[in-house]
Parts: C-alpha cells; sequence; structure tokens
DNA sequence: ACCTGATAACTGAATGGTCAGTTATTAAAA
DNA sequence: TTTTAATAACTGACCATTCAGTTATCAGGT
C-alpha cells in the first residue's frame, strides 16, 4: 500500500517553476466546482496539481487571489475574442446574432470554465472586487455587444421594435442555464441533456420572436 | 449607550415556542443568501432571530437541516399551488403561458425566496440529496407543467412544432436569470432594473416565437 | 391573591475539529 | 557552492456543535 522507496526516490518532486501556476489554476477549478469556492480545500488543489500546499502560496498571495486569477484568464480573453470577430462581421444582423450565440454555446457546451459564473455567483457577497470585476469584464461587456446587435437589427428593419437592453438579456439567458444544467444537475441525469438541441431551439424562437 | 438595567430587566427573553422555528429560518435565509450557506455563521443567524447559537440546535439537527428546512418550507408550496391553478384553467395554451410565467415572474420579483436557487446551486456538490429534492419536487414538476402546456399548444394548433422539453427550459431561463441577477449583482447598480419590462418582453417574444 | 416546586425553553462558555496561511528545512538546478 | 523551488510540520483563528447551568412559565397548594 505505502508506495515503494525506489518510486519515492525515483519520483520525488522536480522544479518547474513555468509549469505551476496554470496548473494550480486547473485543479483550483476543478475543486471549487466541486464543493464551492468556501468549502475547497488548499490541501486538495494542491495534491490535484501535484504539489504541496505551501507551493501554491509561492505563486498566489491566498485563495482569493487563485480565484481572482482563474476569472481573469478564463472568460476575459473569449469575450474579447468574440467581440473583436463580431466587429468586421460581413453579414446580417440576424446572421451576427446566431453566430455569436451559436459561439458562447459551444463554449458554454464543451468547455470547462462554464462552471465559473456558478462559482461566482456563490460568493457574490463575500468578494465584492470579483463580482464588480466580472460585472464589468464579462457582462457588461457581452450585453454590451448583444445590445449593440440588436439595436443595428431593429434599426435597419430586420428585427421589430424591442427594448434592446432586455432582449440582449433574453438571448444569453437560455445558454447560461444550459451552463448551471450542466455543472449542477447533469450527474442526476440518467441520460445526456441535448444542449446543441436547446441552444439551436433557442436561436430558432428568438430570431422569429424577434421579426417584424 | 448600554440599555439601562430597566430594560434589560423588563427585556430579558421570553419562552416563544410556536414562533422560534420560522424566526430562525427567516434569519437563516438573509444570512445565507448574503454569506452563502458554507461562510454563513449559526451565531449570525441566531443573533438576526434573536436567540443564542444554542437554541437554534433545540429546533434543527443542524446547520445542513436548516437549509433543508427552507428549501422545503418555502418552494413546494409555490408550484404546487401554480399547477393547482393552471389544472382547470379555461384558455387558450398561449394565455395559460402567459399566466405562469407572470405567476413565476411576479414570485421571482418580489419574495425573498428567490435567493434559494442561488444558494441551493452554489452547495450542489456537497449535499446531494438537497439537490436531489430540489431537482425533483422543484425543477422536473415546474418542467413538466410548462412542457404539457406547451405540447397542449403545440397539439390544439396554436404553436408550431417546438420541441416542448426545450421550449419549457426557455420559458423559465429568463426568469431565473432575473432571479440570479435580483440577488447577486442588483445592490450594484445605480437605478434599479426593470424586472417587470424583461418579463413582458420575454412573454411577447417567446409567443411570437412559437407562434405557427 | 401569593407562594413554590416542577418543567422545559433558553443561554453562553467550553470543546474539538478543520483549515488558511507560515516557516524551518531539504534538495534540485545553475 | 550558491540559489531557490518545493516540502512538511506547525500555528492560530475560526466555527459548528454540545451541555451544564439559568430563567420564564405554569400548575397545584396554601
Amino acid at each position: 500500500m505505502l508506495p515503494t522507496t525506489v518510486e519515492r526516490d525515483l519520483a520525488r518532486w522536480q522544479r518547474r517553476k513555468e509549469a505551476r501556476p496554470s496548473e494550480i489554476l486547473e485543479a483550483a477549478l476543478i475543486e471549487f466546482a466541486e464543493k464551492g469556492f468556501a468549502s475547497a480545500r488548499m490541501e486538495d488543489v494542491a495534491r490535484r496539481a501535484g504539489v504541496t500546499k505551501g507551493t501554491i502560496y509561492l505563486y498566489f498571495e491566498n485563495k482569493e487571489a487563485v480565484l481572482k486569477a482563474l476569472v481573469r484568464e478564463s472568460i476575459g480573453s473569449q469575450i474579447s475574442h468574440v467581440i473583436a470577430q463580431a466587429e468586421n462581421f460581413p453579414g446580417s444582423a440576424s446572421e451576427l446574432l446566431r453566430f455569436v450565440l451559436t459561439t458562447i454555446g459551444a463554449f458554454v457546451r464543451t468547455s470547462d470554465r462554464a462552471v465559473l459564473p456558478k462559482i461566482i455567483l456563490a460568493e457574490a457577497g463575500n468578494f465584492p472586487d470579483i463580482i464588480r470585476f466580472y460585472r464589468e469584464e464579462i457582462i457588461d461587456k457581452g450585453l454590451g455587444l448583444l445590445t449593440s446587435v440588436i439595436r443595428r437589427g431593429v434599426a435597419r428593419g430586420e428585427f421589430r421594435d424591442v427594448a434592446p437592453q432586455h432582449a440582449a438579456r433574453l438571448c444569453v439567458a437560455p445558454i447560461l442555464l444550459a451552463a448551471f444544467w450542466r455543472t449542477t444537475f447533469a450527474p442526476l441525469d440518467s441520460e445526456p441533456y441535448d444542449y446543441q438541441g436547446l441552444i439551436d431551439t433557442h436561436i430558432d424562437v428568438l430570431l422569429r420572436g424577434f421579426a417584424p
């Protein structure tokens, strides 16, 4: 049961300054997702990352800093990327909307980062600055993008006169819900839920609902 | 600053066996909402309820039992009530759908229980049986109701042929999102968000999207 | 009307376990 | 040999839970 001395001596540990931070974040994401931020233990994060607790504190100031780093590295870049693509999009507003929602949908269906909104939501009360960051960098930017797409569609007569700030939220709601579902209730399901079908139906119903 | 001896002697404490449990639950809801279940302190719950820590344990086995009680007493009855009303609803499927969504919307906009989904979501990993209860008693029942309404609408030719299990989720998504928003980001907003407008727009877009 | 014990609601200090963060030490790498 | 990544034992604070003691309430006696 105990590791042999050979294994011990051969394995031991290596110095891998470059690789540690990302490995720690990867491990933290899994632990935070499983237990929630407050109940996740730094020792478990460390073990999963293949180091000991002390090592984490060489790279991160404290537990909160690990969560902050996760939020920063995970989502911010994605959003900017989508916004950039949307800016030089050639097609109509409907096509652009379809493209944006499909992209976000794919992210939510496949990325392990899709748990983050849930983790952040849960800790809202305890870390006001993380919430503010998330609100400004992710939500406001995302809603801003969608609002402008819809406003454009309305201006061009593609969409009827819906309130853009409400319509933008209608666009993301089912996708976000899918993210929560996948990271919370999916394990209880006997057969996997058809997220693709949900998102397709969503885009379909939405565009018809927006049509003049 | 200190309470006068008179006040002290008059106040002290009273025996209020009947009132305690609900007062404790009320206090717990607020504390759990603010800090999250894991970070909420029983002592703070007690103080808010006007008792001391020990008293809570006269009425509840432990912290988890308080959360369980909250889930049971808060939402279950609401759902059954809506379902009962829906069952003998006279009008068309659209009218029924509008009625159901308006009712849920009103609950989410006004009730302090609207935080519960968030609290439960956050603790999913730690309390599998609470999640299972919530899943079976709230989600499955709620989705079941909406699915049957939509199926009826499709059968009667009021709605086009949308997939009922997806469409049902589209119905609740924006309302749930509103609940999360109200209990998380609303405090950051300078002016209050127009939930009523969101829900009205939602119902409007949705029914047009469902129309043949 | 006024005691007076019995009962049960309630208190709050003590307990014990957990865990974030620290530090003295070890050993890989340069 | 020196530097520093990494370890592992340690500390201290925090907090759920317990329980021995306190006090409101009430019934039955005087």
